[in-house]
DNA sequence: GGTATTAGTATACGTCGTATACTATTGTGG
DNA sequence: CCACAATAGTATACGACGTATACTAATACC
C-alpha cells in the first residue's frame, strides 16, 4: 500500500521462515530432525555457554548432524538467529480486560525485563532490526491491549508502547549485563568490583563533580534491589503517561 | 573499599588504556603511528562501511602498518572496541547552571539520540558492559548536573539518570536501525517497506487485534517525524519525573 | 659501542560461516 | 515394479578473521 519499493528477497525469505508452516514434500529421505530441534539446541547452548558458543558446528553436533545439514533448515546463520530471537523470548504474560491498565502494563514491563535477564544473550542479537516473528508480535499485542483501554487514540497508543518498551529495554541493560557476567561464572561481587573500580575513576576527578557526588552519597536507608529500582523508574514513566491520559481523555 | 573481590586483570588493563596516558619509553624505534591514529582509522571505516568492516587488517591497512602491529597499541580487538566506543560517542553537549533543569535534560536526550543515530554502529558494541572511558563519564556528568539542580537527593538523581538514559537508548533503537540501513545504502522507502511488510502480518491475524488496530489506524493529522515522536515520549517521561520532584521537594 | 628494549613484519594456526560436489534415501509416474 | 526426480545429509574445501610466535631492525642508555 505505502510503497512500491522492492523488498529485499533475503529478508523476505527470513521472515517467511518465522511465519509460514514448512512445506512437507514427500519425495526424498525422511528428515532426521526438525527446524525446531535446531532452534532448541541453539537455545540450550546459548543458555549454557553464551551466544558466542552458538556456532553452526556446536548446534549441529547437539542435534546429531553435520554443520552443513543445518542449511537444509535455515538458509544462513542470520536466519537461525531470527528464529532464536523469537523462540528465545517466548510468549508474553497474559492480559485481562478486567485489570486496570496500569497494573497490566507494569506486569508486562517486569515480565519483559525478567525475560531479558533470564536470556541475556537475546539482547546481543539484532532485536529491533530482525524480522519479527509471532512471539514478537504477541509481546506487542500484550502491551497494546491494556494501553488501548486507556481510551487514547490508536496513534497515541503506539507512542505509549514506544515509551514503555523503550524504557524497559534501556533500563534493563545493567541487569542484563550482570546476568551475562553471572552466566560466565562471574560472581555478583566480582562484577560489582569491576564496575565499581571503573566508575570509581570519576571520584576525585574534578571534571565529574556531580556524578562523583552520586557515587559517594550514602545509599538509601533500605537499599533498593535492581528490580526495585527498575520498578521505581517504571512508575515515574507511567505517572507521565497517566498524566497525559487524564489530560487528553478529560 | 566495597569489596575484596579480585578484579579481572584483563578488564583492568583495558580500563587503564582508556584513562591513563601511555608511557613513552625512549628505548626502541620511533613509533610510526599513535593509538589515536588507530582509533580514528577504525571510526572512519565504521562510519563508511559499518562495524563489520572494522577488521584488524582493514584498520592496519588504513594506518599503513600490518595487522599485527596494532597489537603494540591495543592488546586485543576488544580493547580497541573499548576505545572505539569512547571516542565514537564524543563529548556531550554543554550544560549551564542557568538553564531550567528540564531544558538541559531534554537537550541532553536529543543530543544522545542524535549521537547514536549518527554512528549507528556504536549501539552494536557492548555499550553498558565495556570499560567506561572519559567521554562516557562526561555524558553521565552532563545529565547529572541538571538533575542535581532539581533538589533531589543524590540517590534519587541516580535513579532519574537511569530513567532518562534508559528511555533515550531504548526509544532510539528504531531510528538507529533506520540509520544503519541508510548507511548500507538502503533507502528510507525500502526500509519502511521491509518493516511494514513484516509488521503487516499482524493485520488480519486474529491473535493481534489491538496491535493491528494501531497499524491500520489513520496517522495523526500532521504526522510526526521520528525525532518528534521521540520528543513526545521524552516529555511524558519528564512529566513523570517532574511530578516526583514536586512531590518530594514540596 | 655493545646491549637491552622496542616497532613493525612474516608466517602460521584454529575457528567460523558457507559454497560446492557428492552419496544415500525416498515417493511417484510409466 | 522400476527408473527417475527430488530431497537429507555428508565430505571437503575456501576465504576471512583474530591472534600466537618468531623474526628483523631501529633506538637510547651504560
Amino acid at each position: 500500500m505505502q510503497s512500491a519499493a522492492a523488498p529485499d528477497p533475503e529478508l523476505q525469505r527470513r521472515s517467511e521462515l518465522l511465519w509460514e508452516a514448512r512445506s512437507v514434500p514427500g519425495r526424498g529421505p525422511k528428515p532426521s530432525i526438525t527446524a525446531d530441534d535446531v532452534v532448541q539446541a541453539a537455545i540450550a547452548i546459548a543458555d549454557a555457554d553464551g551466544l558466542g558458543a552458538v556456532t553452526m558446528h556446536a548446534v549441529a553436533l547437539k542435534v546429531g548432524v553435520t554443520a552443513m545439514a543445518l542449511y537444509r533448515y535455515f538458509p544462513s546463520k542470520d536466519a537461525l538467529n531470527d528464529a532464536l530471537v523469537d523462540a528465545g523470548m517466548g510468549p508474553p504474560p497474559p492480559t485481562s480486560p478486567q485489570t486496570p491498565w496500569r497494573d497490566d502494563v507494569t506486569a508486562w514491563a517486569h515480565a519483559k525485563r525478567d525475560m531479558l535477564c533470564e536470556r541475556p544473550w537475546l539482547a546481543e542479537l539484532p532485536f529491533v532490526a530482525a524480522p519479527h516473528g509471532p512471539n514478537w508480535m504477541a509481546w506487542l499485542e500484550a502491551i497494546a491491549r491494556p494501553l488501548t483501554r486507556t481510551g487514547l487514540r490508536p496513534a497515541d497508543v503506539g507512542q505509549m508502547i514506544s515509551i514503555v518498551d523503550g524504557y524497559t529495554r534501556g533500563a534493563s541493560d545493567t541487569s542484563i549485563s550482570l546476568a551475562r557476567a553471572r552466566a560466565r561464572g562471574i560472581s555478583e561481587r566480582q562484577w560489582g568490583a569491576a564496575v565499581g573500580a571503573d566508575l570509581g575513576r570519576a571520584i576525585g576527578d574534578p571534571r565529574f563533580p556531580a556524578f562523583a557526588a552520586i557515587l559517594t552519597a550514602p545509599p538509601e536507608s533500605p537499599g533498593r534491589t535492581m528490580a526495585e529500582s527498575f520498578d521505581f523508574g517504571l512508575q515515574r514513566v507511567l505517572d507521565g503517561i497517566e498524566q497525559y491520559v487524564k489530560q487528553v481523555t478529560r
